[in-house]
Formats: structure tokens, sequence, C-alpha cells
DNA sequence: CAGTGAGCGAGCTTCCGCTTGACTT
């Protein structure tokens, strides 16, 4: 009996696959595409029809043989790849390098890992859609013209090693945007009124807000002033219902964003978990931008509520794509098995899919039922404001017993009671305290990474599978940094209005601090103007919205792929040919401040291989100019004369210890002072612009004293071994790397053959934290990952 | 869980989308 290959893309996919298919299938994976254009180079040929040159990537070679085996032996090949753009693509290229013919495959597609979807999959096969496949060319083509016809443009005028591409500079237009807004945004103040009131029993108070906000200081002193001789009456009560339905179930980009929100993890670190719990078995694939769940899935959440919750708290939803784009070749993400309510695994793993799960669940349950009430008081002698009460009550909580859906605005619902006391129309109430504070209006939000995600998906730009690696690799180019950002402390005035009398009060708030946030750098601002002036359309918010339309039609087989080829580049190339043609005097983002008064010597600012600095002098005088990196605060768009003046007074002579020059300077960890060849690390607190001698001498005898207690032992026998008192406590050190001392021992009294045993036994190197993945992965977490991807591979080599 | 600490300068860099590992920044 000869055997039928199925080929899939993902090896997880595969195992499971094989189980429902039975001994007379084999199924392999082909990791994704097996084939790309070659890494150098345009490898396009733009001459010859846009002719692409592939070339089997190198890292896929190994499998390339086996794939080519296994199809040899096989009399049927079903490919079985997404049914999208690029998984057409790839039963493109597999047929391709595999050699197979029209008789000799199948391809067949399905969205759901069920048996029964696999198996009508099979019933129905088709064959390549070469339509398709051309769209697929086309979105690559357009890719590697646009970043590697742009980029080298970078590298000439700005600084070397800089990308530009269809995604990651519009990704960083928008940060740089939005923080231009916040820099523009004139904060304006006004005055919030709130206050509490007694109701007629004599205890009970209520909160209430003004529904008028007034503009100066003034205005709402003397509406705090009506206050004292008014009269507060109930003069209507509105309750309405009102019902809340639950979101749909997650796709990559709502997954990331949510993960973040309710459980803090970064995009890179949602995917990573993500994929363990998918390789699990636990969960459906989860680079996905389907809302789509089986109806396998639906029954078995349907039951699950029932069983848990009851039959009144169900209610079965499909729901429908509605973003830019999608593709849909998978399901939503969601549990494996419904009724698998928990699942074992780190507990970064845990609380994953504790979300998944609630968010499916939720998504098939019943709205939830609410009653709204809003009461008005009226001011006897204010007839032009009210104030406000509002409450909000639920009768029937449906999948609120689950889960709700966090929002990104934090002043949201700020005002919402959940249940106000009873209260009649007419009623009068007794002012306890009204109180106005003056407030400022809010600077447009920075970007978080899931926040940036979802504004890419808005726009179609990116892809599931693209959006947590277009993130890592502009903040590795260094246009996007993400950081915090100290706020300012504002004095605010409050007053209160209480037994008649108002008092007067200045508190103190911190505005603008940030966390977590995406800030453009100096690179980022200076590349995306740069780009914007000379590439406007490639940096189009509606760039690849408009090509995705040009996309389809290939798809539909209305367009040649080719043709659209031609139309985008004759607009495109001469662009770049002007670009590069165009002589400019200085580099990209140089500015010029003024003179030095010094020297008389220009000072300017401009963008160098490791960050922004500022010259005196220029490089065609016959003097070298002299150099000095912008500290963190500054920026080149905004720094003045003075500032760049003050960077060159570093390294500061600071005084003399014991007669030798003690000098102060910023250097790569920081600000630090110099003595004797040492370094002590300057701390918060001290500017090394200003630090005097006694201070310094401080620090630095504080850090001889640290560095004389360091060492604990070393021995005779080997002078590379040393037993020393660190930061965390004692440790060895030998051949520059670092030991732990195990528990019970006295470091004092550890031999030398003592310490070479500790390092002999010393567990491997711990494996890196990656820049890119699990970023917060502890030791134990990171070690199962690895033990169950090796398992796994080693089965496959089999 | 680290024990640090300076200033390039002329040859390489780069895209986006599919997939998983491997292993120093």
């Amino acid at each position: 009996m000869q055997k039928n290959l199925v080929i899939v893309e993902s090896p997880a996919k595969a195992k499971t696959i094989e189980k429902f298919l039975g001994s007379d299938y084999s199924v392999l994976s082909s990791y994704g595409h097996i084939r790309d254009l070659h890494g150098k180079g345009l490898c396009v040929d733009v001459n010859n029809n846009f002719k692409p040159d592939y070339e089997v990537s190198p890292d896929k070679a190994e499998l390339v043989k086996k794939l080519k085996k296994a199809a040899k032996e096989a009399s049927m090949v079903w490919l079985a790849s997404d049914e999208d753009r690029e998984g057409e693509a790839i039963s493109w290229h597999l047929y391709d390098v595999l050699g197979l013919n029209d008789a000799g495959y199948k391809r067949i597609v399905f969205h759901e890992i069920t048996k029964s979807a696999i198996l009508s999959a099979i019933e129905n096969p088709r064959k390549i859609d070469l339509n398709l496949v051309d769209a697929q060319q086309a979105r690559r083509v357009v890719d590697r013209i646009v970043g590697f016809e742009v980029s080298p443009i970078l590298w000439r005028k700005i600084r070397p090693s800089l990308s530009a591409g269809r995604v990651q500079s519009v990704a960083v237009r928008l940060i740089v945007e939005r923080e231009r807004e916040i820099n523009k945004f004139d904060a304006e103040v006004f005055y919030r009124v709130t206050a509490q009131f007694t109701l007629p029993d004599g205890k009970t108070t209520v909160k209430s807000e003004l529904n008028k906000k007034f503009k100066t200081e003034a205005e709402a002193q003397a509406f705090l002033e009506s206050l004292k001789t008014a009269t507060f009456t109930i003069e209507d009560i509105n309750t309405r219902p009102g019902k809340k339905s639950p979101a749909a179930p997650f796709t990559t980009s709502t997954l990331q964003q949510e993960a973040a929100r309710k459980i803090g993890f970064s995009v890179s670190q949602t995917m990573s978990v993500a994929q363990r719990l998918y390789e699990a078995g636990l969960i459906s694939y989860m680079r996905t931008d389907s809302l789509n769940l089986s109806g396998l899935a639906i029954n078995a959440s349907k039951e699950e509520i029932f069983k848990e919750f009851g039959e009144k708290y169900s209610k079965v939803r499909q729901y429908h794509t509605k973003s830019k784009g999608a593709q849909e070749a998978h399901e939503a993400i969601r549990p494996t098995y419904m009724s698998n309510r928990t699942v074992k695994g780190s507990p970064q793993e845990q609380r994953l899919y504790k979300l998944i799960w609630e968010r499916t669940i939720a998504s098939q349950m019943a709205d939830a039922e609410l009653e709204r009430t809003t009461v008005t008081v009226n001011i006897s002698n204010r007839p032009d404001v009210k104030f406000q009460m509002q409450g909000e009550v639920i009768k029937f909580d449906g999948f609120l017993r689950v889960y709700m859906e966090d929002t990104d605005d934090e002043a949201a619902d700020e005002s919402m009671e959940s249940l106000l006391p009873p209260m009649k129309l007419n009623e009068i109430l007794t002012l306890a305290e009204a109180s106005a504070a003056e407030r400022l209006t809010q600077k447009p939000p920075r970007y978080t990474e899931a926040s940036l995600v979802r504004k890419m998906e808005e726009l179609g730009i990116g892809r599931p599978s693209t959006y947590a690696p277009t993130i890592s690799t502009i903040q590795q180019r260094d246009y996007v940094l993400k950081g915090n950002k100290d706020g300012d402390e504002r004095p605010f005035i409050t007053l209160v209005l209480k037994n008649e009398k108002i008092a007067k009060n200045v508190k103190k708030e911190t505005v603008g601090a940030d966390k977590n946030k995406l800030m453009p750098t100096d690179s980022g601002l200076v590349v995306n103007d740069f780009l914007t002036e000379n590439f406007p359309r490639v940096l189009e918010y509606n760039f690849t919205a408009n090509l995705e339309k040009e996309f389809d039609k290939i798809a539909d087989g209305d367009v040649k792929w080719t043709d659209t080829m031609k139309h985008f580049y004759d607009l495109f190339h001469p662009v770049v040919e002007a670009v590069a043609a165009s002589k400019t005097e200085h580099k990209v983002g140089e500015r010029v401040l003024g003179t030095d008064p010094k020297t008389g010597k220009p000072v300017s600012v401009k963008i160098g291989r490791f960050g922004p600095f500022a010259q005196i002098g220029s490089a065609e005088a016959e003097e070298k100019p002299t150099f000095a990196s912008l500290t963190k605060n500054l920026s080149i768009e905004t720094i003045t004369l003075e500032e760049a003046l003050n960077l060159f007074t570093l390294p500061r002579a600071v005084g003399e210890l014991e007669g030798k020059p003690v000098t102060a300077s910023i250097g790569r960890f920081g600000p630090y002072l110099k003595y004797e060849n040492a370094f002590t690390t300057i701390p918060k607190g001290y500017d090394p612009y200003v630090i005097t001698i006694e201070d310094a001498t401080q620090l630095i005898k504080e850090k001889q004293e640290r560095d004389a207690n360091k060492l604990i032992k070393s021995f005779p026998e080997d002078a590379k071994l040393q037993v020393l008192n660190g930061r965390y406590g004692p440790y060895i050190a030998f051949d520059k790397a670092n030991y732990k001392i195990p528990k019970g021992a006295v470091p004092a009294e550890l031999t030398y053959a003592d310490c070479q045993k500790i390092i002999k036994e010393a567990p491997e190197k711990k494996p890196a934290r990656g820049g890119r993945f699990a970023k917060k992965a502890t030791e134990k977490k990171t070690t199962a990952k690895k033990t169950t991807a090796k398992t796994t591979t080693a089965k496959k080599k089999k």
C-alpha cells in the first residue's frame, strides 16, 4: 500500500492531523515558506518582466531534501498549506521545488483542525490557484523593491545600516506624529466641580458632578459662593435599560492588546507564551486574523456554559471579521478543549490560557442587562447648571460573570457609581461639601506596543505573524524607544466649600509621566522626515490598503501581476533615482546651531553611527572638529547652542584629591568620576556639571572602601580564581565568568579544591533572555521550552 | 542575576511573511 504525503505549514498541526488521517497518510511540515528571493541584492529582474530570482532558503535545505525524498516515495502529495495568499504561494513553491506534476498532487485547505474539516477537505481537492500565487509574488516583489531601493539611500544620506520598508516606516511614522502632536499640545486648564449631598434621612451621602466645567478660578469661586445660599432639589430621575455585549474571540492583535492590559505581557512575550500553549496542543493557532469559531468549539462552549452557569447564560454567536485585509486562513484563538478550564504549565502559560478560555466562553454568552440611572439636581440660584449623579445596576450579569474587556482609556467611567441609594423626585438634598479642582486637558496618549499593533491592524499594515517582529525591528534600528518619561510636577488649586466656608488649597500632582511607551529617537525623527518628504506615496497611511486592492485584482485574474509591477515601478523608481542623485551639502538631519564664541567655529548637531552628537568645527576645516554625544534628555530637534556648548564642558575638572586631579564626565553607562584611572559612578541626585570636590571625594572614598571589601579570598594556585563580594553577596570569579556559592558554604573558608568543584559542577550558562523573545521568562520556563522543542525536533528527524 | 567604564572613520548594512528553534547582543 503506497502512502499519501500531506504537507502543512506547522509541525504542531502536522502532528494533530496525522492522528485524524490514519496510517495511509504521513504528514510533514514545510515550516512556512521554503523558498524566497535571495538575501543579497534586489533579485528581481526589473527589465525582464520583474522575474524573481528565488532560492531555497539556506536553513531549509535539509528540510527540502527530506520532503523531496518523501514526495518521491508517495503516490499522492497533498499540499495543505493555509488558504491565503502566502499559503497558496507556499504550495506553489513546494510544487516547483519537489518537482511534482499535475497528476501527482492535490491542493486542499481547511480552516479548522477538526477531523470532519480535514476529511471533507480531502474529499474536495483542487489545483493550485496561480492567480493567488501571482498576487503573493507581487506583494513580495513590491516589498523587496521598496526595502532594497530606499534603504541604501538612507545609508548614504543619514547613517549606515538603517532600513526603510512598506510596514516599518509607516509604523515609525505613527509614533513620530503622535509625539509631535503631544509636543504641540496646549493643555487647557479647567475646573471640575464635585459635590457630596446628604439625603433627607440625614445619613446617606451621594456623590455628584456638575455638568459644566469652569474656565477660571474666579468663575469656580463665584459658583461655590452661590452654593452657600442655594437649595438643592431632585428635579429628574431617569432610568433606562441598557445592555453590554461580549467582545469577539481573540485574534493575534486583540490577544496582544488584552494580554498587555490585563497581565502586562509585551507583544513578543504574548506570542512566545502562546506558541508554547499551541505546541502543547492546548490552543488553536495563535497567528490569525479570523474571528471564526468552529462548530465544534461553539458546541463545546455551549455545553460548558450550560453546565457551569445554566442555559440562560448561553447565546450562540458567530463573529465576522471586519479588519482590513484579513485573510482568515485559521480560526480565532481559542482553547482546543473548552472543558479544560485550566492547564498545567508555567504561571505565564496558565494566565494566558485563562484569558483565552474566558474570552472564548464569554463570546458565546448572553448579553449583560443593565439599568442606567441619571439623577439631576436643581440648584435654586443657578438655573444654568445642574448636578448629576449616575448609577449603573446590573440586572443580569450574562457574560460579565466571566470576562470584561479592558480599555486603554484610563479616565473612562470615573464618575460612574455602581449603585445609587433610593431617591425621590422633588426631594431636597443637603450639601455636605463641594469642591472645585483645577484640571488639565489630556494630551494624546503615546502608543504602547499593543496599541500600535491595534493601529497597524486598523490601517491594514502588517500581518499577525509580523506585528511582534516589526515592533522589535523599529527598536533595533534605533528609530523608536520603549521607555519611561518622568512627568513634571505641577501645583494645582482646589477650592473646597464646607460649613459655608471656602478654603483654597494648592496641591501638587505629576503630569505627563509615562511608562513603557513608544517614543521616537532622533534617528527616528530624521529618517521619518526624510522619507515622508521624499517618498510621500510609500509613507501614506493607505499605501498598503491601496496596494491590497491591486493584489485582489491579480488574485481575481483581472490584472496581470507584472502589469501591476510595471505601473508601480515606473512611478517609484524615478523618485529613487532623483533622490539618490540630489546632492546635499550636509547630511540629512544636520542642524547648525551657531558659532562657538571661544573659537569662532560653527557648532552643529547631527546623527552619527553611535547616535546624535554635537560638533565644533567642520570636517572641511584643517583642524579636526571636536565631538560630544548628546545626553539622553536632549534632542537634535530642540537643542540650543547653549545646551550644545555645555556638552563640551565635559570632562570637567572637579578638583584635586590628595594632589591628583578628579574629573567628571558622562559615559555610555551614565555619569562618572575619574580618579587615578579608576571610575566611580555618579549616582542620581548628583550632576557631573556641578558636582563639588567634596561630594566627589566622598563618592570616591565609598567606592574605594567597597573595592577594598571586595576581595574575600584569592589563591596562589591560580590568580584568575577569586572569591569576591558583590552586590548580590559573595561569588566566585574565574576566567571572566562568575559562579554562585552553594548554600551553607562559608565563602572565606572555601579551598582551592572547593572552588574548582563548584566551577566544574556549575550548570550550563543560562540561556539568554533574548531581546526578541520571552522577555521575562524565568530560568525554569526557558528550560522547559527548550526540552519540548528538542523532543519535537528529535521526533521529526526520525 | 552582573562587578562594567569611551569616542567609528571605509566595508557591510536593507524588505515582508510564512514557520520554528539556537544562542550571543
